[in-house]
RNA sequence: UGGGCUAUCGCCAAGCGGUAAGGCACAGGACUUUGACUCCUGCAUUCGCUGGUUCGAAUCCAGCUAGUCCAGCCA
């Protein structure tokens, strides 16, 4: 018996162990193994210029992830050094989503202006050991001098400056004597240096801007290369988890915490961006999309910023899911949207009621029902008996989905036509005897019979029927707006427009119906979300309702292997 | 073009010298108060290419090819 118990854990264990651990994981194993380190502490450090997306979710996940598996610890750190793009609304919004993401900061929320004196102060350190100057150099000079890819770049004539001399220009660029783009700091490393950011970098910029945070306490204003590695450094960061593009900085960011004599500094470590098929994350693109009026905004259900998912239904539980299966290494890629979908149908499914709804609605009567109809009993998730039952109206006149009737069927149709015997979801079989057409020849009124003693949950074991179909009560049902979501972008096409640069913009991205839903639905508050028998996941989203009627998000729709032959 | 990085199934991704994990997608089948869900089954003689080292290579070496990033006083 122990036996048992014992050999179950092993296998366990090697099972445990066999799952393979990212590139980022062995090389904090690693660290902590030698002694590098003896924590982890890790952040995210988004500049607040703009709204964040699934991409940047990764990452948030990713390091908050890292600092849990870890016992260590994870901050939140805006990167707030370039005034000129940076918002306060942006730093709201962004917390906004990282906490709904569920990634916990705790206390340690900074931001790198925070930090303005002590980058100052490194600044001058710089100066003193002669491995930075100050130069006259415009931008457009710096630009020549830097040379090309395949030339060496010259020496910038404020290099033989002495250290006297650069400390006096740097405390004057510092109390504003100089206007923007007059002088600069430059770090002193090789101007030849096949790697472009090592050319003498500039690590200080005059800019007379008011600052979100700062107001005008400064108008010299550090570099990300210089700022970046002192935020990791002072806040004692082990591994600082960027994206692949920085990769050629990685010298810079070594160089910056040697040459200020950091102990124990951080371990910059590059990963490869999310991108997802066919989906629109760049900032001008969405403005144009917005103001073309294609577009709500940014947080339009059909995008993939974290608003907009939160908006159309996706959970954080889901997106996490995501993250996790994508996973991380170097390698750019590109995942499939089949992917999310995945995630937020396993996500949802036992989680949530499973209701019925008609989208594409045709009446149904049934001939010898007698009465002013009845209170069934449905099952709110077959799946999950946690959630319960709920009460549904039944009587004579339903709606079904237009669908589930064909007057001439084809093989392997399961549902309604002349003669056939269905179930009706959580009620009675039905058989249909007869329909009505209009001018057109559109089916308009189907004809059934009922047998009493088939009621859903009476045991009845008489018959099969193949199909079974949904349905609501005609004379409670609610009429309820319903979005149906493709994706915004030409999926043949697409994303861009090889001439212009243009979107191909999907013009049936988004289709708006009037659907028939269950009484209690026209009732459901904002963000909760549903299954519709057959009809996919819906959430419910209050932003473009009118009179306070709700509004489906269509989140996902189903997998179906049936579809109807043309 | 100089430098950096990447290349394993349609998509993501393990693998770290011992003879190709897994997930998504897809295709069959079983089950089913929906054809969903669930459950089975199938899905890379081959790892960008070419050589080399080795008893043995996706893994090491060399050369090549393709993609990608860098010449902001953006991050």
């Amino acid at each position: 018996m122990s036996e048992n118990v014992n050999i179950t854990a092993e296998n366990e264990e090697i099972a445990e162990e066999k799952t393979s651990r990212n590139f980022i994981e062995q090389m904090i194993d690693k660290d902590l193994a030698e002694g590098v380190y003896d924590t982890v502490h890790t952040r995210f450090p988004p500049e607040p210029n703009g709204y964040l997306h699934i991409g940047h979710a990764k990452s948030i996940l990713l390091n908050y992830g890292l600092a849990q598996e870890y016992g260590g610890k994870f901050n939140m750190r805006f990167d707030d050094t370039n005034p000129t793009k940076e918002k306060i609304e942006f730093v709201n919004s962004q917390l906004e989503d990282i906490k709904w993401l569920g990634a916990d900061w705790e206390d340690r929320l900074f931001f790198a202006s925070d930090y303005f004196g002590q980058m100052y102060e490194g600044a001058v350190k710089l100066i003193k050991k002669g491995k930075a100057y100050v130069s006259d150099l415009s931008a457009d000079e710096i630009r020549e001098y830097r040379g090309t890819l395949t030339e060496p770049g010259k020496e910038d004539p404020g290099v033989h400056r002495s250290v006297e001399e650069n400390l006096q220009l740097f405390e004057d660029m510092k109390n504003g004597k100089f206007a923007d783009g007059e002088k600069v700091l430059r770090a002193r490393i090789d101007m030849a240096s096949p790697n472009m950011n090592m050319r003498d970098p500039v690590i200080y910029r005059v800019a007379h801007m008011t600052h979100h945070r700062t107001g005008d306490t400064w108008c010299i204003y550090p570099m990300y290369d210089f700022a970046h590695p002192i935020e990791d450094a002072v806040e004692g960061i082990t591994h600082s988890i960027c994206t692949l593009e920085f990769e050629d900085h990685r010298p810079l960011y070594d160089w910056v915490v040697r040459e200020l004599e950091y102990e124990r500094p951080p371990r910059q470590i590059e990963f490869a961006k999310l991108y997802l098929k066919n989906v629109v994350t760049g900032k001008r693109y969405i403005k144009k999309l917005v103001e073309d009026g294609i577009a709500d905004g940014w947080d339009d259900p059909r995008l993939v910023s974290i608003s907009a998912l939160r908006r159309r239904g996706y959970t954080p539980e889901s997106i996490k899911m995501f993250v996790d299966l994508c996973g991380v290494s170097k390698a750019h890629s590109i995942a499939d949207m089949a992917m999310l979908e995945y995630c937020i149908r396993e996500d949802l499914k036992l989680k949530r009621p499973r209701m019925m709804a008609i989208l594409d609605p045709v009446k149904l009567v049934i001939d010898n029902y007698e009465g002013d109809g009845e209170m069934l009993e449905a099952a709110n998730n077959l799946e999950n008996e946690e959630l319960g039952s709920r009460m549904i109206p039944f009587s004579k006149e339903l709606y079904i989905e237009r669908e589930d009737f064909m007057i001439e069927p084809p093989k392997k149709y399961f549902r309604l036509f002349p003669g056939n015997e269905v179930r009706l979801m959580n009620a009675y079989f039905v058989k249909c005897v007869s329909y009505e057409t209009d001018e057109n020849g559109n089916v308009t009124v189907v004809h059934c019979t009922y047998d009493p003693e088939t009621k859903s949950g009476s045991g009845f074991t008489g018959r099969k029927v193949k199909g079974t179909i949904h349905w609501v009560d005609a004379k409670s049902a609610v009429p309820v707006e319903v979005r149906l979501f493709e994706n915004i972008v030409d999926e043949e096409k697409g994303v861009y427009n090889e001439e212009d640069g243009s979107i191909n913009v999907n013009p049936n991205s988004r289709k708006i119906v009037t659907a028939y839903v269950e009484p209690d639905l026209a009732k459901a508050k904002a963000f909760e979300s549903f299954q519709f028998v057959r009809n996919g996941f819906y959430c419910v989203d209050y932003k473009d309702s009118k009179e306070g009627a709700p509004v489906f998000n269509r989140i996902v729709s189903l997998k179906s292997s049936f579809t109807l032959p043309k």
